[in-house]
DNA sequence: CGACGCTTTGAGGAGATTCAAGACACGTGG
DNA sequence: CCACGTGTCTTGAATCTCCTCAAAGCGTCG
């Protein structure tokens, strides 16, 4: 098996060069975010930054030994396994800012594969380097902690969204990747949905001849415009009661 | 608001003063797994031990202040939260051995209550003792964070059991419950199914009606035996195929 | 321009829910 | 000890949501 994560030198160009965790635009949502000075400097010594994979390429596979950890910066990617039948479902989608990773972390061995789904750049946070601060560094094993356990509260909105109608779902879904651009500087209510709706149904359990028609559905209420992959959010107000309170009163 | 976890003093009767971290019989799946002994020696001087709820009473409550870690050492219990519009959602069962509060751990305010499904027992790691063997014991924050990533495995699981038809679900929940008894010593093939019907529904995200009817005809195939809540499986093997590979080539 | 994959649309059917009613279990008080 | 009441569990029938299968439209890339 070929080694999935390039060191830095072959990939890391001089384009970029000045480019560290200090001065990152990433800063507060990546690793940084909890970290003080010093701890930063010493993480800006460790991190391989400029990775690239194109469209469709892992960035790690299921199966692999622990890789490290993953900072996204640009592009997004999806986190998918194989169910007992040998189907993949899709855990993830995944945007600039967001750590990859986690599930490698505990057992040594990723259960996950993350792929790309258009062009990807990214930092890599070797697994060797990361017990080495995990060991030296307590702001940064908290950091992981914290990580970790946000998890916990995303395992529960999943559970959440997993007992609402198809329509819900569709909806918290596009309200979701609105905030997370939002939060990350990108348009909140016009973007691109990178993943294919097959992708989109895979995460969220619906089958895609079923997205298409809620989408189009959508449309037709004038909540959204959908052009091929690219959304506008045009009610955003009336998206998110439909998704609130929908099924509770609201008439067809 | 009351204090719902009592000091150990007024709860700790002289009963069982005996018991440490070090002899307790759980001690291969609590904290201590995963710490050398004189970590164990110093988790067991932190510990409040011997804390009772009876059914129905909380051990922590939802958007009450992080309490610290839990460790429940006999009887069951739930983790609930409360979905959007406001109605209960059980994220898990408790068992024996298990660990809970992890849903506080990061943001330090808890986003599930904790609720006994009959009288428990449990040890109490608080919340500024939690932050004290993290600082101080490598081995500690190493175990929290194996923990909370375990979650995400967890969090695989269960988006993987929502895609499947409520009968392999249920199925599943049974076969997982017995895996769970039988690491912790009691009977794989005869327990007591401590959660109503109700419950086992909302977990699962399946009306109970449905429930009870797949219980019925989990009995007319003789997989299982059930006597209200007292369950034995009769058939495990054909119980594990009915759930792995039933919606693919079975014939009704 | 043609082939391929992705998306859309329609029709029919399966699985699970909801509503309604009856059976059973458990605890209380007479 | 039994009658009674409450809550849980079971069962049935009608309904609905979403899936599956099938086919046609659209876009993209060699």
């Amino acid at each position: 098996m070929t080694e999935l994560i390039a060191p830095s030198s072959s990939a890391s160009s001089g384009t970029n060069a000045a480019v560290t965790c200090t001065n990152c635009n990433l800063d507060n949502l990546c690793i940084p975010k909890g970290l003080v000075r010093e701890e930063i400097d010493e993480l800006t010594l460790l991190v391989n930054r400029n990775n690239i994979r194109q469209k469709g390429e892992p960035i790690y596979h299921a199966g692999g030994s622990f890789k490290g950890i993953i900072a996204l910066r640009s592009g997004s990617a999806k986190l998918v396994t194989l169910d007992s039948n040998g189907n993949e479902l899709i855990v993830d989608f995944i945007f600039p800012g967001e750590l990859l990773g986690f599930d490698g972390l505990a057992s040594q061995v990723h259960s996950c594969s993350a792929i790309a789904l258009e062009t990807v750049n990214f930092c890599h946070l070797p697994a060797q380097k990361v017990e080495q601060l995990a060991a030296n560094t307590p702001g940064f094993s908290n950091v992981l902690l914290q990580r970790s356990c946000d998890q916990y509260e995303s395992q529960v909105e999943n559970m959440m969204l997993s007992r609402r109608t198809a329509d819900e779902r569709v909806a918290c879904f596009i309200l979701r990747i609105s905030e997370r651009l939002r939060v990350r500087g990108y348009s909140e209510l016009e973007f691109r949905l990178t993943m294919s709706r097959e992708e989109m149904g895979n995460h969220l359990g619906i089958a895609h001849e079923t997205i298409s028609r809620i989408i189009r559905n959508f449309q037709d209420r004038n909540l959204i415009e959908v052009k091929s992959k690219q959304l506008k959010i045009t009610n955003k107000k009336e998206l998110f009661n439909f998704y609130t309170s929908y099924s509770l009163n609201s008439p067809k």
